[in-house]
This record gives C-alpha cells, sequence and structure tokens, in this order.
DNA sequence: AACGGGATCAACCGCCCACAG
DNA sequence: ACTGTGGGCGGTTGATCCCGT
C-alpha cells in the first residue's frame, strides 16, 4: 500500500470522538467509519475469532468479514501486541530486560528485530521499556549502557573475530546496504582469542546504530551521516529471516551457548550476553560512563540514540573535560600487544570511509590518553583492524573507569578477566554497585524460575483456553480489567502478586548489602532490573 | 483528600518495502 | 517499468496509573 493508501485509510480511522457519535448514531459496523481507540473485549473476541477461522493475515478484510469496525493495521496491530496466544505478558524479567540491553547495543532500535530475539515479547513492549529505560537513565544522568555491557562488547568484538561460528548476522544489511563498512570475515581469522565462552556472532552493526550512538563525534558527525543515512528505512524483517537462524525462537537457540548453562542463571546469561555484543551502539555509547554522570548522558531529550555534538564531541577530541580515562591500563590483560601489532601489521585499505573514522574515533581517544600510544595513526584500515583497535581502547577505557563492579555484566567481565578485576568502590553509571552474592544469584534464579515457570504456565494456560468454545463468549479470558480504561492480565496480576512483593524486597536487599559491601568482586545482576537497583543503591546511599 | 508530575503502555501515525498484476 | 495493495517498522501521542507532596 502507497503511503496515500495507507494514509487514506488512516484517515479513515476516525478519532475516538468520532467512534462515540458514530456508535450513538449507528454509523459503526458493516465497513462505514472506522473505530479508533482503545479496544473492547467484544472487539478482540471479533478479532480472534476472524483470525482463528482465516488465519493472520489479509487484515483488511477484517473488516468485511467480521464486521468490525477497526482498519487492517489496527487489527493487525491489536493481534500482534495483545491477542495472540504465545505472548508472555507481564513485566520483563532481569533476564529479559538484560537481554533487551544487549540487543539495544546490538542492533539499535530494531524493535521488530528485538522482538524477533524474545519470543513472547512484542516489538512495542520493548520499544516502550526502552524509551522508559532511556528517560530514566538520562534524568539521572546515566549512560544508555552499562559499562559492562559495552566492555563485553568489545571483548567480543574480538572474540567474535575469531570467526568460528557461523551464527546470526554476520554482515549486517544496513551496512551492506548502505555504504562499504563490509567486513569481511576472513579479516577475523588472524585474530586469535581463546573465548570458548564467546559466541561468534559479528557484528550486527545497524548503520543508524554506529552512526548516531557513537561515532558521530562531531569529526565524523557530517562524514559518516552522510555515508550511513541511506534510505531513511532499509527491509530488514525478511533478511533477518535469513540471517538469523532462529527467528522467534528462544535465546538459548538464538544463543546457542545457552544450552550448555541452562542453570546457571544469570551468571552464564551474562557471560554468553557477553559474547553476543559486537560492535554496536554500546560500542560508543554507554561504555564512556565514569564515575560521574556524563555530561551527554544528561540530555533527557536526546533519543537513545542520539547524542549532541557537544557529546560526542568531546569523545573525539579528549578535551581536558572529556571522561576519557586511561586507555592502557589494562591493555595487557586482554589481549597481547603482540596480537595487537600483529592485527595492525594486517591493515589495508580496503575499508575506509566509516572506518576511517571508526578508527579515527579510535586512534582520537587512544592518543587522547596517551599520546605516546602506538596506535596506528592510519585511518584506513581494515574493518576488522578498527573495530579492534577501537574495541582496544574502548575495552580499556571502560577497564579503567568501569572498574565499578555495578554492571550487571560484571560477571562476563570478572569471567573475561578473571581475577584482575580492579576493586573500585562505586560508579555513577549504575550509581552504586549491585553486586551479585551467591544468595542474591540464587534468589536472581529463584525469581527467573518461578517467572520461567509462570511464563509457561501463562503460554499454556493462553494455549488452552484459545482453545476453548467458550473463548470467544468469554471476553474476560483476556483478562481486561477495564477498570480506568487499563487491561490487565489476570495471569499478569497473579504472576505480579507472585513476584512483585518479595521481588522489589529483594531488590532493596541486594541493592543495600552491595552498597555496604563494594569489595566484593563477583558482579552481576541483581533479582532485579538494573534501574529498579540503581534506585535501591541510591536509597540506600541516602538512607 | 487533592493535586501535580513522572511512568507506563496501548494505539496511532507516517513512512517504507515486497510483491503481484 | 509502473501501480496498487498488504503489511511491517520506528516514532509519537494520549490516556491512565502511580507516587510523592
Amino acid at each position: 500500500m502507497t503511503s496515500d493508501s495507507e494514509d487514506k485509510m488512516s484517515e479513515d480511522c476516525m478519532d475516538s470522538a468520532s467512534v462515540e457519535e458514530a456508535s450513538s448514531i449507528g454509523k459503526l459496523g458493516g465497513g462505514g467509519l472506522l473505530k479508533k481507540g482503545p479496544w473492547t473485549s467484544a472487539e478482540d473476541a471479533i478479532l480472534v475469532d476472524y483470525v482463528i477461522k482465516h488465519g493472520e493475515g489479509n487484515w483488511n478484510t477484517v473488516q468485511k468479514h467480521s464486521g468490525l469496525s477497526r482498519c487492517g493495521k489496527s487489527c493487525r496491530l491489536r493481534w500482534a501486541n495483545h491477542l495472540r496466544p504465545d505472548l508472555r505478558k507481564g513485566a520483563f524479567t532481569p533476564k529479559e530486560e538484560r537481554q533487551i540491553i544487549e540487543l539495544h547495543a546490538k542492533m539499535g532500535n530494531k524493535w521488530a528485530r528485538m522482538a524477533a530475539e524474545m519470543p513472547g515479547r512484542t516489538d512495542n513492549e520493548i520499544k516502550n521499556y526502552w524509551n522508559t529505560r532511556i528517560k530514566r537513565r538520562h534524568r539521572a544522568g546515566l549512560p544508555i549502557y552499562p559499562p559492562d555491557i559495552s566492555q563485553a562488547l568489545h571483548e567480543n568484538q574480538q572474540c567474535q573475530n575469531v570467526g568460528t561460528f557461523p551464527m546470526v548476522e554476520t554482515h549486517h544489511p544496513d551496512l551492506l546496504s548502505t555504504n562499504s563498512f563490509e567486513i569481511p570475515a576472513v579479516e577475523f581469522k588472524n585474530l586469535e582469542l581463546d573465548q570458548q565462552l564467546y559466541s561468534p556472532a559479528l557484528p550486527d552493526m545497524p548503520a543508524s546504530g554506529l552512526l548516531a550512538q557513537g561515532l558521530g563525534s562531531s569529526h565524523s558527525d557530517s562524514l559518516m551521516f552522510s555515508m550511513l543515512h541511506p534510505p531513511k528505512r532499509f527491509r530488514e524483517s525478511r533478511e533477518s529471516e535469513c540471517l538469523i537462524p532462529c527467528v522467534n525462537s528462544s535465546t538459548a537457540d538464538y544463543f546457542p551457548a545457552f544450552d550448555q548453562y541452562p542453570d546457571d542463571g544469570c551468571e552464564k546469561i551474562t557471560q554468553l550476553s557477553s559474547s553476543i555484543l559486537p560492535g554496536s551502539h554500546a560500542l560508543l555509547n554507554g561504555n564512556f560512563s565514569s564515575s560521574e554522570p556524563m555530561p551527554w548522558a544528561m540530555n533527557p531529550e536526546l533519543p537513545s540514540l542520539q547524542y549532541s555534538d557537544a557529546q560526542v564531541g568531546s569523545w573525539g577530541t579528549g578535551t581536558p573535560s572529556s571522561p576519557l580515562p586511561s586507555l592502557d591500563s589494562v591493555s595487557t590483560l586482554i589481549r597481547s600487544p603482540s596480537t595487537e601489532q600483529a592485527q595492525s601489521d594486517s591493515l589495508s585499505r580496503r575499508n575506509s570511509g566509516l572506518l576511517e573514522a571508526v578508527l579515527y574515533e579510535s586512534h582520537t581517544l587512544k592518543s587522547s590518553k596517551n599520546s605516546s600510544c602506538d596506535l596506528t595513526s592510519n585511518v584506513s584500515v581494515v574493518a576488522g583492524d578498527a573495530m579492534d583497535s577501537l574495541s582496544q581502547n574502548l575495552r580499556e577505557t571502560q577497564w579503567e573507569i568501569h572498574s565499578d563492579p555495578i554492571s550487571p555484566l560484571g560477571h562476563s567481565t570478572s569471567s573475561v578477566f578473571s581475577e584482575c578485576t580492579p576493586i573500585s568502590g562505586s560508579s555513577f553509571d549504575e550509581p552504586h554497585s549491585v553486586e551479585i552474592f551467591p544468595e542474591c544469584l540464587a534468589k536472581q534464579e529463584a525469581v527467573d524460575w518461578v517467572t520461567t515457570k509462570c511464563d509457561v504456565n501463562e503460554e499454556n494456560a493462553n494455549q488452552m483456553m484459545f482453545l476453548r468454545p467458550d473463548f470467544l463468549l468469554a471476553s474476560n479470558w483476556f483478562g481486561h480489567s477495564t477498570e480506568r480504561g487499563r487491561e490487565h492480565s489476570v495471569l499478569n496480576d497473579t504472576r505480579g502478586t507472585l513476584l512483585g512483593g518479595d521481588f522489589n524486597s529483594d531488590c532493596k536487599q541486594i541493592s543495600t548489602m552491595s552498597v555496604s559491601d563494594s569489595s566484593c568482586q563477583k558482579r552481576g545482576r541483581g533479582s532485579c532490573s538494573w534501574d529498579d537497583m540503581s534506585t535501591a543503591c541510591e536509597l540506600s546511599e541516602n538512607l
């Protein structure tokens, strides 16, 4: 449908006021005016009935076949976001929250693709969650991504370069479609990293992500924006079906290594998650967080992927006020200089353009701290090496800045760097560390287990209920509490009842514990969200 | 109890792409 | 090659909820 046609269709969707008026005068139904606004249980039932009989698709025929006075798009959305029997309703679990952040670091604002990685979750849910989280973090002066995410990402950047795993996108369509930022897999073969832990996902860096998230220094803004803002959107869904082997599969499917740690709780998850974060937004987004609120993290109006020129400029220029940390403090812990040198030796000029900007950024960052660093100044480098160099810089940067134990990915970090993790008091990124004590992890696992069980049951319930003959008659199946216009799943409420109290309690408890014992080097997630934990930590500190 | 502001989320909007004719 | 249609996507809006004062 063309924009015009769709616009026309949208126009056909009259506003709520019109709906009420029309309803009162009997104009609804039969293909006349189309209703807008909140869906009623009856409408849901009609739509479900239609889908059962006709299947998904042909949404514009819903009105004709079912008499539902909704435009096709509205029907599709309602089905996809609320009525699908396989939906997982309810709050995101800590595990899911983590996954969202990781996926966003990897994909950017590709909500649909992210949703595809999270069975039962909708793009809308994820988008809302993310936007809310971003607002919160901005307001709190926190970076978008936990430092560990970025660090893990950089770690993985190299690990995946090993290129032994064929999974996931090896070339992001955005990149391929927009510029020369193609990173030949062969370029990674020379890299040596024996991080078995890591999965091999190759960088999946949407142009928009790379671009807006951080490569955009004031210097590179103009350069890369022109390069990376191709047609506004690049069709990804279908390509993803090819590139992502397990669309709509479980996390374990997408990240096969999960299968190895079915019971290890979030630690394994974080370990694994670190492996799925190839160069991406986080690369240049959240990983610059330091123990102080970043200026660029203070602008609450900027979209998640956008930073002011001043912000990004400060990265590249390495001004005295720049939050950039020491770059070389831990490089040897990560990879031997010889390895890096060897990679540098493999530089070529095949890839330029964006990569130049990447490397330039990398170089600038590093040189800002240590002008004697022998990082190559050649801005025309192999993509792999460019990213590697940048990764190295950022990793080092983060290592020094974020020796804090707060990050949920601390496990992965610690696992990667073993016992070398410096002890730090706190960080303002995740304002205060929420360290995972063994008992905390146990709680996390317990919560996850309960959540999982509930979800399973919920899904089963959905599926079974969906098959019940009285399903369509029982509009309350949806658990709609029309009170005050909101809809709540009965199941969700039940789950919330089951989890809510203890969950929150655990969060505060964990936060208190971690604040009180910053020497603990075990880092990772608690049983609550980062933001919740951050908030709890703040409260703890205030107390 | 009333109020205000932030948080949340369902729904919509505008744009775009794939595909069939 | 062109056009129309179906459908998907990301961004935005607005209603409601929640919580602190």
